[in-house]
RNA sequence: UGACCCAUGGUGUAAUUGGCAACACGUCGGAUUUUGGUUCCGCAGAGUCCUGGUUCGAGCCCAGGUGGGUCAGCCA
């Protein structure tokens, strides 16, 4: 192996997952060869915690010049459904994965498990259990004390093998037999305690229709599709450690050469606010509790893409949290900073006025329009510039202005003056305050003609506002999103249900709120920067009669922290 | 009265494999700025869960604790 190819001699630090894989390959463990798989089961949409394992499998297997897999995991007929096939795909690949035509199921390998199944009755290492499910777990003992054997545990091999067969022709009804592995029921892991590897469904499977009568649990097909397509490094989480023995057993069982197929554990992905459960995120769609799936405050790959994400942001975050044997639970805010430090280089930059509060320039001729250059990206010139309309009636946002400003406030105020962003430095010369609800309804200002951008105005102040000309604006429904729950870890509270801090605020529907007028053709998913306030996305709901954006993190607000 | 896994600033990770505990985010200052954004500079913040041991030297090795997690689905 050429050592320039190895990370640790540039002194990057690497995962020990990384570490296993870089050894291995230094060994000639499998001919030096890595290969990986992602292997979802078809139940649900994918999660930012699938983006983790994704990462992962795809990234490890790129670096070290080896194959990702796509394998569904699809051995349990009665939870699976084709329809989240296609969106498992199609999150893969907006991240910027490829699994090229290894497309593959565990259902595919049926017919082998079987075969499989079939040998290990015949060499007296599995046999059928007739007892129903609670006698068997009784048996089962506990962690701390050892199981009973059961009274089929002896049943010859022929007797085995006639009732497995007769199993898998529909014979017997739904839990009452069992295949079980002939173990160690003293094992003091449960997972060796004679293990259940088939059972009887008679549900149609999306793949392989009404063919089965029996299907293999997952430690009795995981371990075996790894070894069938050649997989090296089989990547999961934490939690199927005390599976590993019984994977390694399988597979012992199984092989004939020095090849063999080795799984290692990571930690989940765990994000505060928010929760990775697929069956209680189901939950939250089927209660209403949000608007589906991809709702965008949602933790899932299309949630987070509708909220205006980029698969970039994504893996940039998945690389900053790295991969331990630790639970931890990483700050939602890391993943905003990854998402604005990745929209702050790609974003143009537009006004957009939220909340509008009229401005009237009192000095402006009433008929005249200019057209104001404006540079798009600060941070990225090549991105051109783009020309906004100036008028004497313009939006400014509400919190824009004061008529009673506290210290250090740099905005508008009776007599103060700032810089309209692109345009003219004016001053709030009046205003006119409805005096009943004590609401500002329009501010009169006037304007320096000699301050206009670009033409060298040695002017300074200490404030720039982001502005719409009334007459030119184009109206947007705005959605303003904050965390779906009040509270860092909703789901893991013993005492309470999740759905206890759900936070009622988490969205926020702004009608009316005023656009510059070249975000009228803007398209569903284009990004843009509404200067000063955030990141905003077009939403799907987005037509050119009514156009929805979404915010997706707002900025930096320092002023936000002055303020308290 | 089991097996396995884990423990480093607020959070997430690192520490050239036994040699001055570092980085990112966050926080707090300052500079720059026609975004209170960005960028830049800087401060503060852990002595590595505890007790022992080995060693010239331990975050790292050993022993014993403590705390947390996983496992008793015919789910994955």
């Amino acid at each position: 192996m050429e050592k320039n190819q190895d990370p640790a001699v540039k002194n990057e630090p690497v995962s020990f997952i990384e570490q296993f894989i870089i050894d291995d390959i230094k060994e000639g463990k499998n001919n030096g060869r890595i290969h990986t798989r992602f292997p979802p089961e078809p139940n649900g949409y994918l999660h930012i915690g699938h983006a983790k394992a994704i990462c992962l499998d795809f990234g490890m297997a790129k670096k070290y010049g080896g194959k990702c897999n796509l394998r569904f995991d699809d051995t349990n007929p009665v939870k699976e459904e084709v329809e989240y096939i296609d969106s498992i795909k199609e999150d893969i690949h907006w991240l910027g994965f490829d699994w090229e035509d290894r497309e593959y199921y565990a259902s595919d390998y049926f017919g082998k498990l079987f075969e499989f199944a079939v040998d290990l009755i015949k060499r007296g290492l599995a046999y059928v259990d007739d007892q129903p499910a609670d006698v068997i777990s009784a048996q089962k003992g506990t962690p701390s004390q050892p199981g009973t054997v059961s009274p089929f545990r002896n049943r010859p091999v022929a007797g085995n093998l006639d009732l497995f067969y007769r199993m898998n022709e529909g014979e017997f009804g739904e839990g009452s037999r069992v295949l079980r592995a002939k173990i160690d029921m003293a094992s003091p892991n449960m997972q060796m305690r004679d293990p259940i590897i088939y059972r009887i469904i008679k549900s149609f499977h999306h793949r392989t229709g009404d063919a089965w009568k029996v299907y293999p649990m997952y430690d009795f097909a995981h371990g075996q599709s790894d070894y069938f397509e050649g997989i090296t490094h089989s990547l999961c989480t934490l939690e199927f450690e005390v599976h590993r023995p019984l994977y390694d057993w399988l597979v012992d069982q199984l092989r004939t050469s020095d090849y063999r197929p080795r799984q290692i554990e990571f930690n989940r992905l765990n994000l505060t606010y928010t929760m990775m459960s697929k069956r209680k995120l189901l939950e939250l769609v089927q209660e209403g509790k949000v608007s589906g799936w991809d709702d965008p405050r949602m933790p899932t790959l299309c949630g987070l893409r509708r909220r205006g994400y980029t698969p970039e942001s994504i893996r940039k975050f998945v690389d900053l949290i790295g991969y331990t044997k630790v639970e931890a639970i990483n700050d939602i805010s890391l993943l905003e900073h990854a998402v604005r430090e990745d929209l702050n280089i790609k974003a143009p930059r537009v006004f957009g006025v939220l909340a509008p509060l009229k401005v009237i320039i009192t000095n402006y001729p009433a008929d005249k329009v200019e057209e104001m250059e404006i540079l798009n990206n600060p941070e990225d010139e090549s991105m051109g510039k783009r020309k906004v309309p100036f008028s004497n009636e313009l939006f400014i946002e509400r919190d824009d202005f004061m008529e009673n400003p506290p210290h250090k406030y740099f905005r508008l105020a009776p007599g103060a003056e700032v810089r309209l962003k692109g345009a003219y430095i004016i001053k709030c010369e009046s205003f006119k305050k409805d005096e009943k609800t004590g609401q500002i309804e329009e501010v009169y200002c006037t304007y320096d003609s000699s301050t206009r951008s670009g033409e060298g105005s040695e002017k300074k102040v200490k404030g720039t506002l982001h502005w719409v000309s009334a007459r030119h604006a184009v109206e947007a429904e705005v959605r303003l999103y904050d965390r779906l729950f009040d509270h860092e870890d909703p789901s893991g509270q013993k005492d309470d249900d999740y759905r206890k801090f759900l936070n009622p605020d988490s969205l926020k529907v702004l009608p009316g709120c005023k656009l510059e007028p070249s975000l009228a053709p803007a398209k569903p998913l284009e990004k843009f920067q509404f200067q000063r306030l955030g990141y905003f996305c077009v939403d799907y709901d987005s037509t050119p009669d009514h156009l929805v954006f979404n915010r997706t993190v707002s900025l930096k607000d320092t002023w936000a922290k002055i303020k308290k």
